[in-house]
RNA sequence: GUCCCCAUCGUCUAGUGGUUAGGACACCGCCCUUUCACGGCGGCGACAGGGGUUCAACUCCCCUUGGGGACGCCA
């Protein structure tokens, strides 16, 4: 039985980079009938929020990543917060101390910044010292007698090759000799990431680790402890980074980083999770042709890590926009509307739902993200009659715009069928059809040159404006 | 500074020794059409550089360059 789980630390919203690491997870469970488990990394005491908790529960399940096992649901391997497995931690940590593969440390922050900057400003590798490793058990005994703050190390051995297998980057070895002594708990009893991951995982029996390749580096230091554990290896999927448009890591500074941000722009999250997806991950291709809009029904069928890419990706924001246009453009009128319900409150709608529905249809095909749904309403309620825009008119032209403005005037509800069929009736009286008819008065309704089809404004806008609109193109032209 | 990872069109990618190097977004053109948009068709556009290995390298190896990451009592 495959398990995963996807670890956040809850010290911000949920990024989207964090998003897609889940979502590999949660497609990777599927794909071979798997757990997917959510565990939250809450260790850091003075960044962990309750809020970021929220934040990361709610855009999970927007994103439709709902876990297996977890928050809220629980399940055989809990519980899921590390802050509530601090008893697993001490056990562990017990084990490791009796068989001497960790001591306690007492060197204070400021010696082992300054270690450490004199190594940087040498050259030499940065590295802890050691200097603890070996203290006379009388030395230990004084320290702890002065009670003296300590932190526990894990004992690197010296010279031993690092093994473990990558499924994106292939078999890893690494040497231990460039990784120093590491903490392992903290000193305020708290334990560190790279411990509690492993035991976490270790107990909550994951097969394989799927996470950013930003832990690529720390890796060694788990696989060592695993070992001293006697715990089985998992095996490990590295996957790259979410660069901004520049290359650089994504940042604030790139705009958009965090699920909440995105969704607030007005994206759908089966185009984030389709868009995600493909940021490293490709879909094999069939009968020579690659689908790239992809349900997470469909990826879940046919995702591998074998088809994840090693290379870094940048977001490329224009593609996001085509796919969620083309979601967006899935959804039925009534879907889009009960997505962008604030647009009721707009005049222009006046909590007409009817009349919102028929916007909605109008545009559609100019929607990209639920933002646009909001914003084209001026599509219809900024107008200026544009004299050079229209061009000019002749008489016949002018004489049919007063007659279309009677047919306003005296017909009582417009609809599409009865405005079609004046439009009909007025082509044949007057001898003008097709282009001729419609782009002259489009440009004079609308007052620009692109936009939802001539008949919507007839249905849209009030009889009032239509008889205003009219009327000042009359008499401009006349 | 030390170590690690990565390198195909502007971007996301397919490609696993022999291909006219394929697709998608963006861009441009044409078509459809009462405008725009949508849609359809087509075009532009890439193997970072240098050495090897090989009959044959985008593909394997090495170096350089560029980018990213790690080196925390953050995760």
């Amino acid at each position: 039985m495959i398990r995963v789980r996807f670890a956040p630390s809850p010290t911000g919203l949920l990024h989207i980079g964090g998003a897609r690491t889940a979502l590999f997870n949660y497609l990777f469970a599927k794909r071979y009938n798997g757990k997917y488990i959510l565990r939250i990394e809450d260790t850091d005491i003075e960044r962990s929020t309750k809020e970021s908790v929220d934040n990361l529960i709610r855009s999970l399940k927007w994103l439709g990543l709902s876990w297996d096992e977890g928050p809220e649901i629980g399940g055989n391997f809990g519980p899921y917060y590390q802050t509530h497995r601090f008893d697993l931690y001490k056990k562990y940590l017990d084990k490791l101390i009796d068989t001497g593969d960790a001591y306690p440390c007492f060197c204070s922050p400021e010696e082992l910044k300054k270690e450490r900057d004199e190594q940087l400003k040498s050259g030499a590798p940065v590295k802890y010292s050691g200097k603890c490793r070996n203290l006379t058990p009388e030395k230990l005994k004084e320290n702890i007698e002065k009670e003296k703050q300590f932190s526990i190390r894990f004992k690197v051995p010296e010279h031993k090759k690092i093994v473990f297998k990558d499924l994106i980057h292939g078999d890893m070895e690494f040497d231990s000799e460039i990784l120093g002594d590491f903490v392992i708990m903290r000193s305020n009893g708290y334990p560190t990431y790279n411990y509690s991951v492993v035991i976490d995982d270790a107990l909550m029996k994951i097969t394989h680790i799927i996470r950013g390749d930003d832990h690529l580096s720390n890796t060694p230091k788990q696989v060592m402890l695993y070992e001293s554990l006697g715990f089985p290896l998992p095996i490990f999927a590295h996957v790259s980074m979410i660069l901004g448009v520049d290359g650089t890591r994504l940042s604030k500074r790139h705009g958009a980083t965090s699920v909440e941000e995105f969704k607030k722009q007005g994206f759908l999250p089966e185009a984030i999770d389709n868009f995600l997806a493909l940021l490293g991950w490709s879909a094999p291709e069939k009968d020579g042709k690659q689908e790239e809009i992809l349900s997470l029904e469909e990826m879940s069928k046919l995702f591998s890590l074998e088809h994840v890419s090693k290379t870094p990706a940048m977001m490329n924001i224009d593609k996001l926009h085509w796919i969620n246009g083309i979601y967006l453009r899935k959804r039925d009128p009534e879907e889009i509307l009960s997505l962008t319900p604030n647009i009721l409150d707009h005049e222009f709608f006046n909590k007409n739902r009817e009349k919102a529905l028929r916007y909605i249809k109008a545009l559609k095909d100019h929607f990209f993200t639920l933002n646009d749904v909001e914003s084209h309403i001026t599509d219809f309620t900024e107008w200026k009659l544009e004299k050079e825009l229209v061009g000019p008119l002749n008489e016949n032209y002018i004489a049919l715009l007063k007659k279309m403005l009677i047919f306003i005037k005296k017909s009582g509800s417009l609809d599409l069928s009865n405005v079609g069929k004046a439009f009909k009736f007025l082509s044949k009286e007057f001898g003008i059809k097709g282009k001729e008819l419609y782009i002259p008065m489009r440009k004079i309704l609308s007052g620009k040159e692109e936009g939802a089809q001539l008949q919507y404004f007839f249905i849209l806008l009030s009889k009032e404006e239509l008889i205003r609109r009219f009327e000042a193109a009359i008499k401009e032209f006349e």
